[in-house]
DNA sequence: CTGAAAGCGCTTACAG
DNA sequence: CTGAAAGCGCTTACAG
């Protein structure tokens, strides 16, 4: 691979030339640069970006720690970044800590070994020990769809309080009194809001808490429908079910179907996060929709604000969901699909 | 931030004694060790993995260009690749081309420039004029989903072909002549050889082709919907409709039940690819599985071996995918769910 | 407007 | 077993 250097004698110039050609410096005499260019093109020149970034100190990369790429959910949000990532001239060291600790902890090593110009973390745990290195090393950090307890760092959240309250009050509204929820791990922030939300729907609602009908999974699709199986297996099993994610909620609706019960003539369901597939479910799927690819953008335009300026002040932004009502819930009862029965799946 | 010249200060040695230590190489002594080992703990040490790359030839990173990160099918696979490279010590850069030449193109270079250890991609052109630069510069390189017909690169793929001839021959076992195809563009390898499955298929059981019946989307659930909605709204719709991916899947089912057409009586439908939500759709869809996570895997660890040796002899893998057969192609009619209805959503 | 020289943080023959 | 020195490919004051 060509150099500098071989740029330089193939122009008749010194290597400093070369770079000021390279980053557009303006004092550069037009037939020295036309020379400089020729040469380039000649040898088919690609700069080290490895090199520079020796020399510089920012980079042009962001670094990107997300806790479960197995989650589609994170795709459209992973897709936000990089849009603005790449608007901006920015591209993405995508990581994956797969919600283990240690692994996010080497892959903040990494990044930071990497001289990334800033990190987007949604970290496996509240209290984030590994993510206080980074911003210790003043790497620019930005929290995403979770939050770091102890750490004063940009954040962008979706109202998680809210679209739990909302979709278990919607239940409420509509006739349930035991509603069993299928929760996240309460030390990530999105499972303990989430958690919240459902206590006070039930609680303004005068509905006092059966902790029996809590049970708490791990945003996987396994241990939806282990949890939803406890949960219909009992002597007074719920007539409605939360389920805290997309993942938990497919793993809950495989085990109701496997028994054979309707929906939501049996049981109701809403889950959060509304998907690509959520209309086509059976029944089409009662969801809390959270604005996903803003998600993304706004963590990405958060993290470019930061690095060129350090000194702003922090800023925590809480993006509103939607609740979006289909059959799931019982809303469109009516309509006749309590006689759909099991599909023989 | 500490460097080794920090270190090797504290600890009184050469920068080239903390070097060793770092490579674990052999003959240093213990004690030297220790000491250094001790100083590195004092500073917090992080070597630098950009320091150190433009020094070695090779470097820890792959590079992976995914055609659509938006894509769910792709999830699984980078996870994958994730877990490969991570066992291995190696991180991921990872880049979506969106479908889009320049973009690729530009990560291509990217790729280069950060002088990654290899590169996995699924081509956004089968033509793949970009992916020559990188396989010129030497740099190892795997096709992987989907192949580069002019480029000698290991490649994994699954058999498209295979896959898409069992489905759409069971739909005709099913009594099925009238077969719409919602296929992907032809200049990329699985849409072409899912279309090339369809045909054999029928020609195979004696049925003429229709090319009213075959339609060409992009991969991305807007055209499974319009696909869908063109096929249905002829004077002489097709039976049953043969999808090529699942996001086109979705589309489809979204026209399908905004039509208030019931799957399978009306129309029956088996799509490529099985997804986790496949089994909760209404009805349960018939999918061709492709074995997605093992595809990463395997993509890696080609790419690990020829970094390990660069002129072992090009691979060519193809994987095996298999029909699930569910109640969306109408095998289990007799089940009971050709009851169902529209669902009201 | 351009060049010579130093330096970013590592690693690696080469001596000893 | 360890150190002095050169070099990876860039960029940037400092001169001129």
């Amino acid at each position: 691979m060509a150099t500098v250097k071989d740029v330089a004698d193939l122009a008749g110039v010194s290597t400093a030339t070369i770079s000021r050609v390279l980053n557009n410096h303006p004092q550069v005499a037009d037939e020295t640069r036309s020379k400089v260019l020729w040469a380039m093109e000649q040898l088919n020149y690609q700069p080290s970006r490895v090199a520079r970034r020796l020399r510089m100190e920012a980079s042009q990369i962001l670094g990107l720690i997300i806790s479960d790429i197995a989650n589609p959910f994170f795709t459209s949000v992973v897709r936000g970044i990089e849009d603005v990532a790449y608007a901006n001239g920015y591209s993405l060291f995508l990581c994956n800590s797969d919600e283990d600790p240690a692994k996010e902890e080497l892959y903040i090593q990494v990044l930071l070994a990497e001289k990334v110009a800033g990190v987007i973390i949604s970290p496996t745990d509240e209290d984030g020990i590994t993510c206080k290195t980074l911003v210790e090393s003043g790497v620019p950090l930005v929290a995403m769809d979770r939050r770091l307890r102890r750490l004063e760092v940009d954040t962008v959240v979706v109202d998680n309080v809210l679209g739990a309250y909302e979709a278990v009050s919607h239940l409420i509204q509509l006739g349930h009194r035991r509603i069993g929820l299928i929760g996240g791990p309460v030390h990530i922030t999105t499972g303990r809001e989430r958690q919240e939300g459902y206590k006070k729907a039930l609680t303004e609602h005068g509905i006092g808490l059966d902790e029996g009908l809590i049970k708490i999974g791990d945003f996987k699709q396994g241990s939806g429908y282990q949890m939803a199986c406890e949960l219909l297996e009992t002597d007074d099993p719920p007539t409605a079910i939360f389920t805290a994610n997309n993942l938990m909620t497919l793993g809950a609706l495989n085990a109701i179907h496997e028994k054979g019960l309707n929906i939501p003539r049996d049981v109701a369901i809403v889950g959060f996060d509304d998907m690509p597939w959520a209309p086509s479910l059976d029944p089409p799927l009662t969801a809390v929709a959270q604005p996903t690819y803003e998600l993304g953008c706004t963590a990405a335009n958060l993290l470019l604000q930061r690095i060129a300026d350090k000194d702003r002040e922090i800023v925590e932004m809480k993006l509103e969901p939607t609740l979006i009502i289909r059959a799931s819930c019982g809303h469109n009862e009516k309509r006749g699909q309590s006689k759909s029965g099991d599909h023989g799946a």
